[in-house]
DNA sequence: CGGTATCCCCGTCGATACTG
DNA sequence: CAGTATCGACGGGGATACCG
């Protein structure tokens, strides 16, 4: 697309408006290197696009590729690339203060993977633990764990044979709501959106443990 | 579009993704309100689809279009709307910077417009005058006024009928090169790229009123 | 399994005609 | 003249088949 300008922000918009490359650069920008990595967090974009992507963000100069025939490929954010992390920390933090979320299908594994990725080391529990989680309604696997070891937090679909801390029963949309502040854990508790197993502290230390979306709105005085 | 996603950064993607719409957000930053005036600045966007992108963004809360029947149109930006300026300086700071910049077919009116908003009030000069632009090649009128009154600077393709201070002879792309900093005023005045008229004090009063982009690098220590 | 090339469909936009 | 509806052509992308 070519809009007839002058102006940076129409090559910018040239760049960065084709659909979803803004969503693969979240991707590098959160440590993605290989194309497999990078579909896991895009679901329904498809290899061949993909690569069409990335050779095209190469081209510009946002990224490296490593050597063709090298596999797996290996992507990383050359200085022009890195530019972009504020914009597109700053357009997330719009976005969830402005945007009404589009809430159509949401990927249970991708969010999980993301809020897994958004977890600290600092806040793991000291023994190994899992929470598992039971979807109503998704595709794909209805059952997902987040394992949280010390080595950090990870999610999947199959059994990680850890003690379970808490068993967690909702919908994605209700968890990425919850997560990304759109409602109160607390709200969703007592409404039994979220349903949690166990007791007061075994709740409140999963909520802990879960986090917060970067994108979140610093809270207002906690009243 | 849709990308099955929780993330903010991907409803924004969608919203701000959709061709020239972020154009059109920074028209209406820059103060333009009505149909004819985005479109003045939008060139090859056709009223029809100026129409339908100004409706999709009044749907999610950006901007605010006067009742229905009312002529012209007036739009303005909400308080979310206004939320993106911060992000569309810093797409244009960072793609000024970094992406080479597309050359195709530059649209001089569109140039001196933008240029012209960009000179403040307090750099005029005291009595009216026009810079006067001759365009080699460009599609519609090769000759071009940017008047200076005390009321600021305004474009124009007729003769506004003032003492003419300086003539300029360029192409749009050269013009928009120096004006956006990616070449030197003083080089493309030696290379003969950019012509002016008159004395070195008048090529530098002129060069002085153009100014510079709002998205260029802030000058390294002028050397 | 990782990556690429190909196909066909759908959506979108450029252009024009039309209404107040 | 401002704004809207309509239509046809084009391009991008989902899905599949195909290489290493």
């Amino acid at each position: 697309m070519r809009y007839g300008q002058h102006c940076p922000v129409a090559d910018a918009a040239d760049v960065l408006g084709e659909p979803r490359t803004l969503l693969i650069v979240r991707e590098l920008l959160l440590g993605a290197t290989t194309l497999p990595e990078l579909a896991a967090g895009l679901p329904g974009l498809w290899r061949s696009l993909l690569g069409k992507r990335l050779r095209h963000l190469s081209d510009l100069g946002l990224i490296t590729i490593s050597a063709p025939g090298g596999i797996p490929v290996q992507c990383r954010l050359t200085d022009a690339g890195r530019g972009l992390e504020q914009i597109v920390d700053l357009l997330g933090r719009w976005s969830q203060r402005w945007l009404v979320p589009h809430r159509g299908g949401v990927d249970a594994g991708v969010l999980l993977r993301d809020i897994g990725r958004g977890i600290e080391r600092r806040v793991l529990p000291p023994a190994p633990v899992s929470l598992h989680f039971s979807f109503g309604e998704t595709r794909g696997p209805r059952w997902w764990w987040l394992a949280l070891t010390t080595h950090g937090a990870h999610a999947t679909a199959e059994d990680p044979r850890l003690p379970v801390a808490t068993r967690i029963t909702c919908t994605p949309v209700a968890l990425a709501d919850a997560w990304l502040g759109h409602t109160r854990w607390l709200d969703a508790v007592k409404d039994r959106t979220i349903r949690f197993t166990g007791d007061r502290e075994a709740v409140r230390a999963a909520i802990g443990w879960l986090g917060t979306s970067r994108y979140r709105e610093p809270a207002a005085a906690h009243g």
